[in-house]
DNA sequence: TCTGGGGTCCTCGTGCCT
DNA sequence: TCTGAGGCACGAGGACCC
């Protein structure tokens, strides 16, 4: 099969601009034409999330360390993300695309694949374009192709505020000269491996042998051979079930405190229990990650024979694997994970005691209070030791 | 330069069981 | 009883994405 076999479907990607810079010049008029950076505090250890293209005209990138962004950029307006606001944006934004379709893809908060196999693709994406100005006063690039990674990259080509078309036809001539790195799943490393090979475009990949890829790549070699050859049979997927809920903390300053980590790490369990509860799920895997003073990184789990979704069986587990871990060296980012994702009524209920475990009783009560007063007004005993630390300082 | 947070997927090593 | 092969689950870590 070929780029130029029929494939009559019809994909539309569409990619928010600069998404959390646009949402806070459309809310701020003034900060219109300036350049925006929403991000961690300038003097703090944050990374950009989006800048504005008004500011990546000095050089600012995503994922920059803010520092980095403020000697470029010294008169830039710096703004911490307020991620309940862009979540409301977003809403409002796949709203508008429901109306066109009723297969679409969350890719991100700001991005999504729409199967619009029947329609002219082009008519739709402009459409959308159209209603996401008119109503949400941010601008929106589209890529319509035959297959989704052709029509991301479509849109990727035409940033910003623009639309573009991939027709069949044209797939491997638009391919070709581009980057390996342009292909999804090929990042710094592997294109720095195929560099040294002297393979840098898509094209020249294209070219290399079947048990070439299939020793180069391994399991993922029929993906990546039939993507340089402009295949992706990936079918537009409106909802997966989540693998994993995670949450982690980058400390202002290095701890080396095992009862301040503990503390943290009771926060953290409380907020992803909070989350699984909030999601009817429970774990069965609970995770940590530990990221020490010099970025090496450590990650320890413990699988359970029953599954779990409360504040303290999660806690309990994370701190056990904490004690194993036993890190001696400063720690800079502390992670829970809950992993082995399965639906809140999954757990086995012995056969003569009908009750749940104690602490699902607890958690409901903490859930209840949470949900009218806020996340922190009921915190485990660590957490309480942690502020009253705070509070004395 | 100095690296966030929340995810997914893959590979490899190890231990257990048959 | 011992040994090796193969399958499987688990754990750790790397790479990647937005």
């Amino acid at each position: 099969m070929t780029a130029t076999d029929a494939d009559p479907r019809c994909i539309i990607h569409i990619d928010a601009d600069a998404f959390f810079a646009s949402v806070e010049q459309q809310d701020n008029p003034v900060l219109k034409g300036k350049p925006v950076i929403v991000g961690g505090h300038p003097q703090g250890r944050g990374v950009v999330a989006t800048c504005s293209y008004e500011a990546r005209a000095y050089g600012v990138r995503s994922a920059m360390p803010v520092a980095q962004a403020y000697r470029l950029c010294p008169h830039g307006i710096f703004i911490r993300p307020r991620m309940d606001r862009y979540k409301q944006v977003s809403d409002a934004m796949f709203d508008i695309f429901d109306r066109y379709s009723p297969i679409v893809e969350k890719l991100s908060i700001d991005e999504a694949f729409i199967d619009a196999t029947g329609e002219h693709g082009v008519e739709v994406a402009a459409s959308i374009r159209r209603d996401v100005k008119q109503e949400l006063g941010i601008t929106v690039s589209a890529g319509v192709s035959y297959c989704k990674f052709l029509a991301k990259l479509a849109s990727d080509s035409c940033k910003p505020d623009g639309l573009r078309y991939i027709p069949r036809e044209e797939a491997q001539a638009f391919l070709d000269p581009l980057p390996v790195s342009s292909l999804p799943g090929i990042g710094p490393k592997t294109q720095a491996k195929l560099d040294t090979l002297g393979i840098r475009t898509i094209g020249a990949l294209r070219q290399m042998p079947e048990t070439w890829f299939d020793k180069f790549f391994g399991k993922s070699a029929k993906r990546f051979r039939e993507m340089a050859q402009g295949i992706d049979p990936e079918p537009v997927t409106p909802w997966r079930e989540p693998k994993s809920i995670s949450e982690e903390n980058t400390f202002d300053a290095d701890i080396h405190d095992i009862d301040e980590l503990q503390g943290h790490l009771a926060l953290l369990a409380q907020n992803v229990a909070f989350r699984l509860r909030k999601a009817r799920l429970r774990c069965r895997t609970v995770g940590i990650k530990i990221r020490f003073y010099n970025f090496s990184t450590i990650t320890r789990e413990h699988t359970l024979p029953e599954p779990v979704s409360s504040d303290a069986e999660i806690f309990q587990v994370a701190k056990a694997l904490l004690e194993t871990a036993a890190p001696e060296k400063p720690v800079r980012l502390l992670g829970v994970a809950a992993k082995g994702l399965v639906p809140e009524s999954s757990r086995q209920v012995p056969l003569f005691d009908p009750a749940d475990s104690p602490w699902d009783d607890i958690s409901r009560s903490m859930d209840e209070l949470r949900n009218k007063y806020g996340k922190p007004v009921v915190l485990l005993g660590s957490c309480l030791n942690l502020l009253r630390g705070k509070n004395e300082t």
